[in-house]
DNA sequence: AGCACGCCGACT
DNA sequence: GTCGGCGTGCTC
């Protein structure tokens, strides 16, 4: 038998081993089919009765019954997966405690993998003219005329010119019509590097040319770029972006919120002269296989997308940027739990890459990191144009007099009558989504809850429904109490943004008002339109949920009212008052973008609150460093490392027993000198029927925190539908 | 993940 | 007797 691992090829029947997407956390030995195989290489295998898909991982290890080993059923047509991704899916599954098959799942997300190159026929204008000419044929060669570049499909071809299939099929034969076999996935356009960008202003010049060196340099780096909004933190990684691509390399921008991303592709097609490859789970299952086909093969030199596009079969990844890096969706929660902006500087690191964490309000790991020296830092301070950063302002709702169930301060309410008299445009910022976040009977005090979750319904007025927030279960409003049966007797209590704006039709009765929440629009295309008709001008106040924060532009907007700042500061999370002040520095970042100065007013029970007056004072530096030593002192992330067990299952008993024995089996966690706290309830104890309790783990930076992890965990064994998810570095710790 | 094997309770 | 519940183990 002679294999050639150096070169990583093996001779038919030499002993490969196979990881497959089958949960079995071992890599599997079959023979190396007719012709060989590369290292790398997607195959199929033939596993029990099935064939399944697997990656030619390594070198057979020839510990099993030979008698009993396979050979590949077939090589798949296409690109080898690099070393450097097998690399990544492995430390990444170390570090999240990933089993392998899922991490490779998490690798292989395209329909149709290895499926022959299927053609497709599109239509051209021929040389050959129709023996009569009717209006249908006229409006058919029309197009082609029209749009002789592109290539139509036979529906696309009779949609567009409005005329049945058998017209073209008909102008076919008779060749005023050509048609052609191309392979259905085509390459995405050429992007141009060198065409024109907006012109930079001097901080802006600088950033872009040092990340630009970075770029150049071909290495691991990672740069903290921070900059409020609309300081031009775009435009300057777009800088980046561009080196990228002139180094002949494919670049990766991640965004948080891909309903905003339609904004964001049309500054890639001003500045590139193309569109990039999309990858989110709005995309097309045809436009996905398209996307990783062409990644894969090198073709697609920019991708656009969520955190999954990380996952991609990159050549020659050369930049990853990670937009709005503190953003928690990066944050995986549900299946493989990672950070993608984690994995972004892991996965750079092995690639060769650099990677750009952009923010106005960066977390503070990555603050810490840059404080640290472990990453560069570019600060942009000046805003375009003559616009700066809006005067920050509390409303102290203890001096106000406001009636119950009203939640507008009059000093608020001045304010925006003001603006409106002006011309300009208010946002109302309110967090919450839905009419009333609790319904309670005035009899009983009973609160309406979920069924199947601990947690409250929220009214719903526009769907007329109550709905749980935690697994999306509605059902209608009952007229009497379910729990004594009182009719008559529900109240809604607190605000949501629907009946705020009840509360705005009344207090600014002429005033147009508009909606801005994720649920009332059912397609992003949709949001995206609201959106547009709003920012000109459509509305006179905005209402809105935090999805107004997250990075659209309102150039006639001049104020915004928070109302409810406190919100999200109560909680013992150590998290609150960081994710607060993130989100009030974005939301204030909306107003006064164009040359109208801004002005931002914070309804507030405690002005005096540390974080509220970080937010006042602006002075962000005071308020990360007053957030690290708190955050040092209690030894938590980044200046520790913690680790989140969640046992669910849908006994309640059974699932706290099992979490009470591990807590007191924690040899494997002393040994690296970490800590066991708990079982206590999860944050949210129930979800879907199922009892969620919940361990954390402490250890000091340096502790081999998963090794110790993996020990114990270990240790018990799962029966029946009882689950265990081990969460490294969990968003929320307490 | 599937799928077979196998060991107990309830039925024609 | 044997049908079928789903706990356990195996797949190169």
């Amino acid at each position: 038998m002679q294999t050639s691992p150096e070169e990583g090829f093996f001779d038919e029947g030499d002993l490969v081993g196979v990881l497959t997407t089958q949960p079995i956390d071992r890599v599997l030995d079959y023979r190396a089919p007719e012709g060989g195989c590369m290292l790398g290489q997607f195959v199929e295998v033939p596993l029990g009765p099935r064939r399944v898909l697997g990656v030619v991982w390594a070198q057979g290890r020839g510990d099993y019954d030979l008698s009993k080993i396979r050979p590949v059923s077939r090589v798949l047509d296409a690109p080898p997966m690099t070393e450097e991704m097998r690399e990544f899916l492995e430390r990444a599954a170390a570090y999240t405690l990933t089993p392998m098959p899922a991490m490779l799942r998490l690798g292989t997300r395209a329909p149709g993998l290895g499926d022959p190159p299927s053609m497709r026929k599109v239509y051209r204008l021929g040389e050959g003219a129709p023996d009569r000419m009717t209006p249908a044929r006229e409006k058919v060669l029309g197009v082609l005329r029209e749009y002789g570049g592109l290539s139509f499909t036979l529906k696309e071809l009779a949609d567009y010119a409005d005329v049945g299939t058998s017209v073209v099929k008909g102008l076919v034969k008779q060749g005023a019509v050509r048609e052609e076999d191309t392979p259905r996935d085509a390459p995405y356009p050429l992007l141009d590097p060198d065409l024109p960008g907006k012109a930079l202003t001097g901080d802006q010049q600088a950033g872009a040319e040092r990340l630009r060196a970075g770029v150049r340099s071909g290495r691991y780096g990672t740069t903290l770029l921070r900059g409020v909004t609309g300081s031009g933190k775009t435009e300057v990684y777009l800088e980046a972006v561009a080196e990228c691509l002139r180094q002949g390399r494919q670049a990766l921008v991640l965004l948080p919120e891909i309903a905003l991303s339609s904004e964001f592709l049309d500054r890639v097609r001003t500045r590139f002269g193309g569109l990039p490859a999309e990858w989110h789970s709005g995309v097309t299952m045809t436009e996905r296989r398209r996307a990783w086909k062409m990644v894969g093969e090198g073709q697609a030199r920019m991708v656009v997308g969520a955190r999954s596009a990380l996952f991609l079969p990159y050549r020659d990844l050369g930049l990853i940027v990670v937009d709005e890096e503190h953003d928690t969706s990066y944050k995986q929660e549900d299946g493989v739990l990672y950070n993608a902006r984690d994995m972004a500087v892991l996965r750079a690191s092995l690639a060769g890459a650099q990677v750009v964490l952009a923010s106005a309000t960066p977390s503070l790991e990555s603050w810490a990191n840059a404080e640290a020296g472990k990453y560069e830092r570019i600060d942009l301070t000046d805003r375009f144009g003559p616009a700066v950063m809006p005067r920050m302002r509390a409303i102290d709702m203890r001096d106000e007099d406001l009636p119950g169930a009203r939640w507008i301060s009059p000093t608020l309410k001045r304010a925006v009558e003001g603006r409106i008299e002006k011309g300009e445009q208010a946002l109302l910022f309110l967090n919450r989504r839905g009419y009333a976040p609790v319904t309670i009977c005035r009899a009983c005090g009973n609160q309406i809850g979920c069924d199947h979750c601990d947690a409250r319904m929220v009214e719903h007025r526009f769907l007329k429904r109550l709905m749980c927030h935690q697994c999306g279960e509605t059902k209608p409003i009952p007229e009497a109490c379910p729990s004594c049966e009182a009719e008559g007797k529900l109240a809604p209590v607190g605000p949501g943004v629907e009946r705020l704006a009840e509360e705005v039709a009344g207090v600014f009765p002429d005033a147009r008002v508009a909606i801005l929440s994720s649920d009332l629009y059912g397609t992003a295309r949709q949001l995206k339109a609201q959106i547009e008709a709003i920012a000109q001008g459509g509305a006179d106040i905005i209402i809105g949920t935090q999805i107004v924060a997250k990075g659209h532009n309102f150039p006639l907007l001049t104020l915004v009212g928070v109302i409810d700042a406190d919100l999200g500061l109560q909680g013992s999370d150590l998290r609150a008052a960081e994710r607060t002040f993130q989100l009030m520095r974005q939301v204030a970042g909306r107003a006064g973008r164009a040359d109208q100065p801004g002005e931002a007013l914070l309804q507030t029970f405690q002005p005096e609150h540390p974080v509220i007056r970080a937010i006042l004072g602006g002075d962000e530096e005071a308020f990360w460093a007053a957030e690290a030593r708190e955050r040092e002192a209690a030894g938590v992330p980044p200046y520790g490392r913690m680790a989140g067990i969640v046992l669910s299952g849908t006994d309640v008993q059974e699932v706290f027993d099992l979490g009470t024995r591990l807590a007191r089996n924690d040899v494997a966690l002393r040994r690296i000198g970490a800590q066991v706290f708990g079982p206590a309830p999860a944050p949210i104890a129930r979800i879907r029927g199922r009892h969620r309790v919940r361990l954390l783990v402490k250890a000091d930076k340096g502790a081999p925190l998963q090794a110790a992890l993996a020990d114990w965990a270990g240790q018990v064994r799962l029966k029946g539908e009882t689950r265990m998810a081990i969460d490294i570095d969990p968003q929320s710790f307490f």
